[in-house]
DNA sequence: AACGCATACAACCGCATGGAA
DNA sequence: ATTCCATGCGGTTGTATGCGT
């Protein structure tokens, strides 16, 4: 059967956002909540498709996006889930909470590629590439040895199936020890775990005006006036003013309810679908073990899956431990 | 200053998946 | 069981920007 396309052609505008249409849009999901996103073109006047605006507020406008550089850690880390769970971006990402999936397959086809491939020609950081070497053979055994189980006899699967669930455990180990203790997952408490998407687009705006002679070409003078007006004549702002404390006072929404995990609303888009359930890390243990279950046994060979799975991570207290 | 090339990243596209009708 | 639809995901592309010549 055709599938129709997920918006009509024509009309619909394509390339970068500008500042209005993030603000529509932000102001609409403010108003009803992500999701629905077939209604948003329609209820929002903007001529994007519906596909572009759920992209455009997961991976740029949601709350708790962090942007720009990635430590060290965050590096590490990427590089051993990558090694581990393949170019399984979304699962990669939703031990990075603050980071979307497209940033992290970004800096993986841009620095992270390179990066390994420089440092395989021979120089420091031989760990990182030792790490990801076993993991990525680890795990490409696995799932070669599932592509080409029907060249094995069942024994055969069976037995190597079991090793390489062996083997993930300590993939997996190995990839979740990275920093000691995974505070990763943890949202800091000492700052707003989820900086509201009004800090984003200020962030944008600020960009945006420093820039604006470049600016311009995707979005007018007029239009830059157009949103400082807004914020000017809503908050009384002068120039100088933290653009974030303008939105918050335009739209009318607080960073800390805006971002707060209690807020049902946003809680579920501040993390990819698994990413909620992190809040609870012996949940998202499961989650992953569930995950990782699934991937090498394919949901097929129950054996190994109630092997894996009577492996409990509370009895190895010193899994994290270096 | 102008040009060309390289890089980074936002956005798009097409397919997969899961749920509802 | 089938179809349709919304959403998620990963690969790819387009373009702005940086940098060297």
């Amino acid at each position: 059967m055709g599938r129709p396309p997920c918006c009509d052609k024509l009309g619909v505008k394509k390339g970068p956002w500008t500042p209005e249409e993030d603000i529509m849009l932000v102001t609409y999901v403010q108003q009803h909540g992500p999701g629905n996103w077939r209604q948003v073109p329609t209820n929002t006047g903007l001529r994007r498709c519906s596909k572009s605006c759920r992209l455009r507020w997961t991976n740029y406008l949601r709350p708790g996006i962090r942007r720009g550089d990635f430590t060290a850690d965050e590096e590490k880390m990427i590089i051993q889930l990558q090694a581990l769970l393949g170019n399984k971006w979304a699962a990669i990402a939703s031990y990075l909470p603050e980071r979307t999936d497209n940033d992290i397959k970004n800096y993986w086809n841009t620095h992270l590629k390179k990066k390994l491939k420089k440092l395989q020609m021979g120089s420091d950081e031989q760990d990182l590439i030792q790490v990801h070497n076993n993991n990525k053979d680890q795990f490409t055994s696995s799932t070669s040895s599932s592509s080409s189980s029907h060249c094995m006899s069942k024994g055969q699967w069976e037995k190597r199936l079991q090793t390489d669930i062996h083997m993930a455990k300590q993939a997996l180990n190995d990839a979740l020890s990275v920093d000691h203790k995974p505070n990763f997952f943890v949202p800091q408490v000492t700052k707003p775990s989820y900086p509201s998407s009004t800090d984003n687009i200020a962030k944008l705006l600020k960009g945006f005006m420093k820039n604006s002679p470049k600016s311009n070409k995707i979005c007018s003078k007029s239009s830059i006036d157009e949103v400082n007006a807004a914020i000017s004549s809503e908050s009384k702002i002068s120039s100088g003013v933290d653009l974030s404390e303008a939105f918050e006072s335009l739209f009318g929404f607080d960073k800390s309810t805006f971002g707060s995990p209690e807020n049902s609303d946003f809680s579920q888009s501040n993390t990819s679908p698994e990413g909620s359930i992190f809040q609870d890390e012996s949940k998202r243990f499961t989650m992953f073990e569930n995950w990782l279950l699934d991937e090498i046994a394919g949901g097929v060979v129950d054996q190994g899956k109630e092997e894996l799975s009577h492996f409990s991570f509370d009895e190895s207290p010193d899994f994290f431990d270096n």
